[in-house]
DNA sequence: CATCAAATCTGACGCCGCATCAGAAAGTCT
DNA sequence: AGACTTTCTGATGCGGCGTCAGATTTGATG
């Protein structure tokens, strides 16, 4: 089991986060709004310029300052992801909300799963540059980035599985959280490649009907014949 | 303005593809025969080290070759990424048989869905470095790598999409190649990221199961309740 | 088989980004 | 103001990228 380092600094009610810079001494006031303003420089230009493109100095001048001054805050490039992506994940909790206690049979179920896609379709659009990389990244098979999105679609997928289980109660003939996974999974995969249907002429709310659809049947359960 | 003179190789049936070297010249034996070489190498080093971390260096070396022999058949290392995803996708095609003719309906539907996602699963593992890199270049917003992943994945969203056709004719209230699209997008995802279920202690096997059930009821379309 | 032109390969080079360090500049306390 | 800490930066060595002129191999020809 890979032990979590990172010390989860966006957790509300814990002690303060030690946030060291490189040399291990904790940063003042000018400090943290460097790094800030870093962190803040990477995201606007992870909009414009693919990541594998982009470029410390890059970084560092659209921030006024110079390399050095980088790597005081962040050991290499691919931290100064890490805290961006941490940004995102932990705003990505609020989703969680949306299926916490929804109604999901009949009717009602539909209107749940439909405000599920939309949240998700609406939260990837305004993130899209960093959830991008943040997939990338964890594809590629670094832990740190396939662990921040863990975490971010974890909330969701238990909260998922619960509702699943609140539903089928033990009726159910797949694991929950295997469902759950599956269907929660599926959802940033469309949300990033909806330009590939579009590409392809197929209209995205149609999409965006399948994913309804295979939500509700997801945690509806239909009976499927035995084999 | 970089020209697209990647003329499309993979495409049967047209006259032969030309494959020039960068100074536009035609290679011969010899020089094809390196030419594979090299791609060969990458298809080698991408197994043991993140794509990011994949230099011209690296593979000249494992090839025995120079890097001034690299750039003669290859602008740069993506275009060599490229030559291996082509490789990659022309060989998914066989997938297609998995779809094509099948039964969708009742005990043999399940039967169907599972060999396409076993199929899949096993596909994927076998060339599991070059789809990733595949994976991460399109999401990326490369349209070349994209256009190679839609060519891959085209062909068996247009013959999932025909059976869906022929199994629920006019009744299917969503249009199915977009049902059909999210089926398929959803195996990558899953195969992709089955190292992050088992880090969840999600069994792999109950996420087969779960992608089995979600692609019978994309086929065959259970009711779902008005709105 | 000796010759030569085309094809193929390579060592060496300039360029640029990475990452570091010593020391300058700015801020803070007494 | 003086002394100390925090923060920033210019200069630098290193390593990979991509190019060129020229060396080496191939194989067609007389």
């Amino acid at each position: 089991m890979p032990k979590s380092d990172a010390p989860s600094p966006s957790r509300a009610g814990r002690a303060a986060p030690p946030l060291r810079a490189v040399d291990g001494r904790v940063p003042g006031r000018r400090g943290l709004a460097t790094r800030q303003r870093l962190v803040e420089c990477t995201i606007e230009l992870l909009a414009s310029s693919p990541y594998r493109d982009l470029k410390v100095t890059d970084i560092t001048r659209a921030a006024g300052t110079s390399p050095a001054t980088f790597y005081q805050y962040f050991v290499d490039l691919e931290t100064v992801l890490l805290a961006v992506a941490e940004q995102t994940a932990t705003d990505g909790q609020q989703l969680v909300e949306l299926i916490k206690g929804q109604q999901w049979k009949g009717n009602a179920g539909i209107g749940s799963a439909e405000r599920l896609v939309d949240g998700f379709i609406d939260f990837w659009r305004t993130h899209r540059p960093t959830l991008r990389v943040l997939d990338l990244l964890s594809t590629e098979g670094d832990r740190r980035f396939r662990q921040i999105r863990v975490v971010m679609l974890n909330g969701m997928t238990k909260a998922l599985a619960s509702e699943i289980e609140a539903v089928q109660g033990s009726d159910c003939d797949v694991d929950p959280m295997a469902m759950a996974g599956a269907l929660i999974g599926m959802l940033p995969q469309m949300a990033g490649h909806q330009g590939g249907f579009e590409a392809w002429d197929i209209p995205f709310d149609q999409v965006r009907e399948s994913m309804i659809r295979l939500i509700y049947w997801g945690v509806n359960g239909p009976k499927v014949p035995k084999r």
